[in-house]
DNA sequence: AGAAAATCCTGGTGGC
DNA sequence: TGCCACCAGGATTTTC
């Protein structure tokens, strides 16, 4: 499941080799989550002028327009000079004077997406609800608090609703909420000036440290199949249900916010 | 109106 | 071995 992190290290992977090539062909696979939008033939030609990521999306930026890239839950990719012969879950493939970018995803809950510029209405639809990048200088305390203020959801959902602070899916929000300190079901209007500000610190700790481990793969990131490093960084909490908790040696427990799984340790993580 | 909760999509995994 | 419930991110739909 690509979270920020996972999609940063993407991004990191390849955006220097494939800024200043050229599209000679693109080949799609089975539908993707929403179609590409355009026809193939308009991508044919076009120079790739950077990648830029923006929450879990990656942007690709051409000369005219974007690729909008998002991995979904089981999506991955991969660019390199030569690649093996396409697979039964690589759906996009794009060919360039600098080497081969193809998407594997098995769920197909990714998508890559045609722009023509970032204010067109599909791009609007796709980024324009989109928080706070966590690891950016807007990620202002004083914004965080102010958008938690106004909600009365559980601070895990609010985490993961994604339109106050973007890129924290499900594994990083029971983790920051354990490295703040903070039970996930507490209303996120309810959590005092500390706890915010430990949870601000969190966000940008977990998240730039889960960065840092994967890139740390990054060499061998062509060669490892696509790995991104994903699981270099280990869990305090999540996944660890009846296991002691790390810190304290509680149990750590697990319930369900809509319909996804939390994972917290009662002793470290008071309302 | 706006926030919150439910639903849907897909295929790999694990339990039985 | 095969069946089936379960899980996941996020747009969309429904409910409150």
């Amino acid at each position: 499941m690509p979270e920020l992190p996972e999609v940063e290290v993407t991004r990191l992977s390849f955006a220097s080799a494939i800024a200043g090539a050229t599209v000679t062909a693109v080949f799609l696979g089975k539908p993707l989550r929403w179609p590409l939008g355009c026809d193939v033939a308009l991508l044919n030609g076009q120079r790739i002028l950077g990648v830029q990521r923006r929450g879990k999306y990656l942007l690709i930026e051409l000369s005219q327009g974007y690729l909008l890239v998002h991995l979904g839950m089981s999506g991955s990719l991969r660019f390199a000079p030569q690649l093996p012969a396409l697979g039964v879950h690589d759906h996009f493939e794009m060919h360039t004077t600098h080497g081969c970018l193809r998407l594997t995803d098995p769920r197909r809950f990714g998508a890559v997406v045609y722009v023509s510029s970032l204010t067109d209405p599909q791009a609007t639809k796709l980024l324009g609800r989109l928080g706070m990048e966590p690891l950016s200088d807007a990620f202002e305390l004083s914004r965080f608090a102010t958008g938690l203020h106004q909600r009365k959801a559980a601070i895990k959902q609010v985490l993961l609703a994604g339109d106050l602070v973007v890129g924290v899916g499900n594994i990083y929000a029971s983790e920051a909420l354990f490295m703040a300190g903070i039970r996930p079901t507490q209303s996120a209007a309810t959590l005092s000036k500390p706890k915010m500000a430990r949870l601000h610190a969190a966000i940008r700790d977990v998240l730039a440290r889960a960065v840092a481990k994967g890139g740390s793969t990054l060499r061998d990131f062509s060669s490892a199949q696509g790995q991104t490093g994903y699981f270099q960084l280990e869990a305090m909490v999540y996944g660890r249900a009846g296991l002691p908790c790390k810190q304290c040696g509680a149990v750590v427990k697990m319930l369900r916010q809509g319909q996804r799984s939390t994972f917290y340790c009662p002793t470290c993580q008071k309302h």
